[in-house]
DNA sequence: GGCGTAAATATCGTGCGCGATTTAATCGCG
DNA sequence: CGCGATTAAATCGCGCACGATATTTACGCC
């Protein structure tokens, strides 16, 4: 069993890799790869309470709290309790946060650039990771055996 | 930009996955995931150097050396300076570390049975992110314009 | 209304990743 | 041999990811 023929090590490798590539682009922006993800599901739909964020993102409040806290210290985001439901926290873009979106709009694209393969191959690739996802999560935890 | 349109945030996700797939099965052997891929590189070839494991890792030793520690506090590691060379610490692997690996050899497959797509598809996966991966370290530190 | 339960978020401790720096050993070149 | 430059690890601080737990609010049911 090489590491290098474990699909489970591809999938960590490319990411770290993907974390190297675009840290110099968002580091110039203020923002880590984590918040640049969070920042990107607020640049589509604005407003949006912790929970939802952590559905998309597949992460939790013990994960996402303390990052959007230092969202909002960097003055992209403002936090505040849903007035309804006390419990439910709401995130909304301040100005500073969407003006970032535009220059976040270069990223994908020098994806493209960087890897001289295909829409097409990329995006099998891409599809091919989701549905991997969507299964792994799926699986039951795999038993004792 | 819709998050899930983003390779990224394909292969970001994918990572978290796998973590949380092996982590019930790494938990019973007392590991940590990239702990395991550690393991897995010393079971192939046993006294490796710190620097030789972070190359395929794509890690270096800020990571690595207390990573290491760990293992060697857990009794499956011994650490050494190589004698001919002070600067090098070579990594072994202990009788209990060696044990390990038949526990592990269940992982990759648990996989397969998870996924249920066809080890074509998954080879596909594999080569596919690896070639990424490649590109994308490959590629110039991203410019400004 | 009162109370147990569930839900949403927050807090805390541990182990990565990683930029920046440090320490220690080796090498290169005169 | 001597000394600056290079190399291999280690150290430190920060921000994630996450298990476990706490806190606060809402809900269900009597």
């Amino acid at each position: 069993m090489a590491v290098d023929d474990m699909l489970c090590f591809a999938a960590y490798s490319a990411n770290l890799a993907f974390n190297r590539f675009y840290k110099p682009l968002l580091d110039r922006m203020g923002l880590t790869y984590p918040q640049f993800l969070a920042m990107a599901l607020l640049w589509r739909e604005d407003e949006q309470t912790v929970g939802r964020l952590g559905e998309q993102l597949f992460l939790e409040s013990n994960t996402l709290t303390p990052l959007i806290k230092r969202l909002e210290a960097a003055g992209l985001v403002t936090r505040a309790r849903d007035r309804a439901d006390e419990r439910v926290v709401r995130v909304s873009l301040t100005d500073a946060g969407r003006a970032l979106a535009v220059e976040a709009a270069c990223l994908p694209q020098s994806v493209l650039d960087a890897t001289e393969m295909t829409p097409e191959a990329l995006t099998d690739l891409r599809q091919g990771l989701g549905a991997l996802r969507d299964k792994l999560r799926a699986a039951q935890p795999p038993a004792e055996g």
